[in-house]
DNA sequence: CGGCATCGTAAGAAATTTGTAAGAAATCAG
DNA sequence: CTGATTTCTTACAAATTTCTTACGATGCCG
C-alpha cells in the first residue's frame, strides 16, 4: 500500500502531535510546521501528499498560504478552523481549500476527510483529478472539455458562467452565499451590494433552464444562497 | 483512555457517595460538592467535563446553578430530581440542562447517560462540534447544507427559521426559553411582550408538522420555553 | 475601424421574509 | 368557576433579498 506524506502546519504543539498520532495510525508519514512560511519551505522539499492548514497562524496564516500554495501547486489543502458561531463566513474565506473543519474537531472526522482527500491519487502518487464528468438530472458538465449538456444538447456558456457552474455543481447539494461564490470564482474580495452574481445566475438560468423563473437547476435559497439540486 | 473528570453535585451525603462509586468503576475522575456555591468553585479550578446536579439543594438550587454555569460555559449537565407526579413539571425546570433523571434511579442508567453525554468529547478533551448531521424521529437537519427533511421529504425553512431550529435540535431535549432563542438567534436582548419568537415557532410547525395544533416535534414547555422532543 | 461577445453596474420590479399588533385559545392558580 | 397569564393564530405592512432589463465599457478578431 502506498504511504503518504501529508503536512501538519498549526502554531499550537498540542493539535499538531495530535493530528501526528492519529495520521499515523493510518500508516502516513507527517511533517510538522508551525506557521505558513515553514509550511511553504517543507512544500518545496519533501514530496506532499495532502496539507492539512490552521487558519489562524503567526505571521502567514492559513488563507495566505493557501494562496501561496495555490499560485504554483494544486496539491489537495485541509483548511481546520477554530470553532465560530459564523460558520458560514469561515467557509467564504477558505477560498482554495478542497475542505474543511472546525476546532474541535473529532478524530475519526478528520482522517475520514484526510483520507477521502488521498483518495484522489493514484497508486503512481499521481494527484488524480476528481471526476471528470458530472451528471446531474440530465445536465452533463465535463471539467476536461469545459462543457454542458443539458437533455443531449451543448450549451454555451461564458467562462465565468461555467465557472459558477462548475462550482455549484461540484458542491451539488449545497448551499453557495453570494459572497462565497464571488470569492471562489473572482478570487477576490466580495464588497456588499454588488449585484454580479446575481446577473450571471440569471445569464445562466436563461442558458440551462427551460423557464429561468421556475428554475429546475439552479436553485435559490432564501437569505442564503444559490445551489444545484443534487 | 481517556479519564473524564466528573462534578457531583447533590447534599444527601449517600448520594454523592453512591455516584462516585458507580462513575469510578466506569474510570471517571468524580469531583464532589454538597450545594451549587461549592460545585460553581470546583468548576472554575478543575478540567470538568461533565456536571451532574440535584435540583433540590440549599443554597443555590441546581436550577439556579445551571443558570450561573449556561452564563459562561458549554459543559453538558446532568440533572437529578426527586421523583414526582409532575414530570413534566421537573422537566420544565430543568432549562440548559443536557438531560435528566428521576430519584430513586438506576445505576446503570445514570452510568449510562452520562457516557452518553461524555461521548461528545473527542480523544483531545475537547467538546466536539457536532455532527453534520441530526436525525430525530424521522426529522433530519443537514447543518452542511442547511436543509431539514421531513419523512424524506425536503422542507423549505427560511433562515431564522432554519437557526432556530438548528439551535433546538442540537440540543434536542432541553428547553429553550423564549428569551433564550431570540437572543441566540438574533444576537440581540430580548424585551419583553416581543411576540417574534412564536410566530416564528408557528411558521416552524406549519412546515414540519403534520398538524401544527398537535405538534410531534416542536414542542411548548409551559411557562418555560420550547423544546424537541429527544 | 466595425462587429461581436462578454462583462459589470444601476435601477426599478417582483418575490419572499420578517416583525407587529390584536384578538382567540389554552392553561394555570386560587 | 373566574380571572390572570401564557401561548397561538391571523392578517398586514415594512424590510429585505432576489430578479430582470437595459445600457455602456471593454476587449478580441478580422
Amino acid at each position: 500500500m502506498q504511504k503518504y506524506n501529508v503536512l501538519v502546519a498549526d502554531d499550537e504543539p498540542e493539535i499538531r502531535n495530535a493530528i501526528e498520532i492519529y495520521l499515523k495510525n493510518e500508516n502516513m508519514n507527517v511533517f510538522k510546521a508551525s506557521h505558513g512560511l515553514e509550511a511553504l519551505d517543507i512544500l518545496e522539499k519533501e514530496d506532499i501528499h495532502l496539507i492539512i492548514l490552521d487558519v489562524m497562524m503567526p505571521g502567514l496564516d492559513g488563507i495566505q498560504t493557501t494562496f501561496k500554495i495555490r499560485e504554483s501547486r494544486n496539491i489537495p489543502i485541509l483548511m481546520l478552523s477554530a470553532k465560530s458561531e459564523d460558520t458560514d463566513k469561515i467557509l467564504g474565506l477558505t477560498v482554495g481549500a478542497d475542505d474543511y473543519l472546525c476546532k474541535p474537531f473529532n478524530p475519526l472526522e478528520l482522517t475520514a476527510r484526510a483520507k477521502s482527500q488521498l483518495r484522489r491519487y493514484t497508486h503512481l502518487g499521481h494527484y488524480k483529478a476528481s471526476e471528470d464528468e458530472i451528471e446531474v438530472r440530465g445536465l452533463v458538465l465535463n471539467k476536461r472539455s469545459k462543457t454542458v449538456l443539458v437533455d443531449q444538447e451543448e450549451v454555451r456558456l461564458t467562462a465565468t458562467e461555467y465557472k459558477i457552474l462548475e462550482l455549484l455543481i461540484e458542491h451539488r447539494g449545497r448551499v453557495f452565499s453570494i459572497e462565497e461564490i464571488y470569492e471562489k470564482v473572482w478570487k477576490e474580495p466580495y464588497f456588499n451590494g454588488e449585484n454580479t452574481v446575481a446577473v450571471h445566475v440569471r445569464r445562466i438560468r436563461e442558458k440551462i433552464e427551460i423557464n429561468p423563473r421556475e428554475p429546475k437547476y439552479l436553485k435559490v435559497v432564501w437569505g442564503i444562497g444559490y445551489k444545484i439540486e443534487k
